[in-house]
DNA sequence: ACGTGCATGTTACTAACGGTAACTCGGAGT
DNA sequence: ACTCCGAGTTACCGTTAGTAACATGCACGT
């Protein structure tokens, strides 16, 4: 059997926890990160006091819920990103891997892409200062340094290799989540032409293209 | 057709709009994307339903607010972008004059960066399906498009460059975002040499690099 | 001169949200 | 039996977006 009596007790508390995790991403996933602390405590059978409890804020209840799916995402990431293969072949593989994730679940991309406020408690205005970036998607900042660090473990280019990696890592991030916000929103072509594309594209195509007729020369 | 007499009503109400625009302007710079519509009004010498009268909704002040921004960073951008230079002198002024702009002021930015919330009118609930992107930044949409109009004016790649373009241009602008977002918070290195990481990054120096030792072959 | 219309402005309110204090209830330990 | 403690509730606070109803001033037709 389970490890003993005290089932009751200690287990139920992560046990507990899991399960308003799960009811808050149904909610989440249903409503869209507008979701409220209410709605959520009311497709788990409590009420809010209780999410405040287990989470602290609301931040923290995002911040947990994200952390899963976050997780998730960049555990298929990194296999495709490890995967023996060749450079291009592993570059068109996850940006696939990322692509196909967001084309499936729109609603968790969108939330994860917009933790919403996260600053300032009501009653005390904190930070005026400019934190830019210091509550904004945490996934892609993830995401960037893990490429960073598997960029900078497998390449070579000379000195200057660490801040090299952590540029295009979060420059190449970024490159994949814009243009997969926007194909995702009209949908021009097909997700393996977007990979394609975006594979070219930093495979030097663009500096290798030659001027059209009228412009400045080479 | 006097442009004279009615100068006492009409011009007023534009007037008006332009000065309420400046004073919200003023108190998102001071208190970020979380200034309250009292705030504004406040800063303005008047009262909410002043606001709602000109701009409708909180959406719509920010709206008119972000497109003032919004145009006038287009307009640097396009300047450097359509200089007469060197195709790799472009892009690097580009950049710079981006990276520049965020740099100097970072509460415009991150405003125009997280337009907030916009959709879910709170009495009545709407769309619940996912219209990702929709209301997302208005700002990288309308750069990526603008880059790629530029892209299939000036470069010549073969068939397809219509799409390709669009491909390219939304990338490039999430490449530069998220790459300034997160040099904006932890300023590893110069702007220069930022624009110069980026730039080689475009210029193919990841398909060029050589694998580091353990690598597979390539 | 006088009411009419309209834009401008106000006060006072509603509904919803995040968050919290104070109370209640049921079961384990002694 | 009595106490302690965690889970849960109701009822509330402060703030916010947004609105209804009331006031005021200025041009206009008659």
């Amino acid at each position: 059997m389970d490890t003993t009596q005290r089932t009751g007790q200690q287990r139920s508390a992560d046990h507990r926890r899991r399960e308003l995790l799960e009811a808050a991403d149904r909610v989440v996933l249903r409503d869209g990160p507008h979701a409220s602390m209410n709605a959520i405590a009311a497709e788990a059978g409590i009420t809010k006091p209780i999410l405040y409890r287990h989470f602290g804020d609301k931040g923290g209840l995002y911040a947990a819920l994200a952390m899963r799916h976050t997780d998730a995402l960049l555990a298929s990431l990194r296999a495709a990103l490890d995967a023996p293969a060749e450079r291009r072949q592993r570059v068109e593989a996850t940006l696939d891997t990322y692509l196909a994730a967001i084309e499936a679940r729109p609603q968790v991309y969108r939330f994860l892409m917009h933790p919403a406020d996260g600053a300032a408690t009501p009653g005390d205005q904190a930070e005026q200062g400019f934190d830019v970036g210091k509550h904004s998607a945490p996934l892609l900042r993830r995401m960037g340094e893990e490429l960073a660090q598997v960029i900078e473990e497998r390449l070579d280019v000379g000195p200057g290799t660490q801040q090299l990696a952590r540029v295009w890592g979060h420059g190449i991030v970024g490159m994949m989540h814009a243009a997969g916000d926007w194909w995702l929103g009209e949908r021009p072509c097909t997700r393996a032409e977007l990979v394609g594309s975006l594979a070219d594209l930093l495979w030097g195509r663009l500096a290798a293209a030659g001027d059209k007729a009228g412009g400045p020369g080479f």
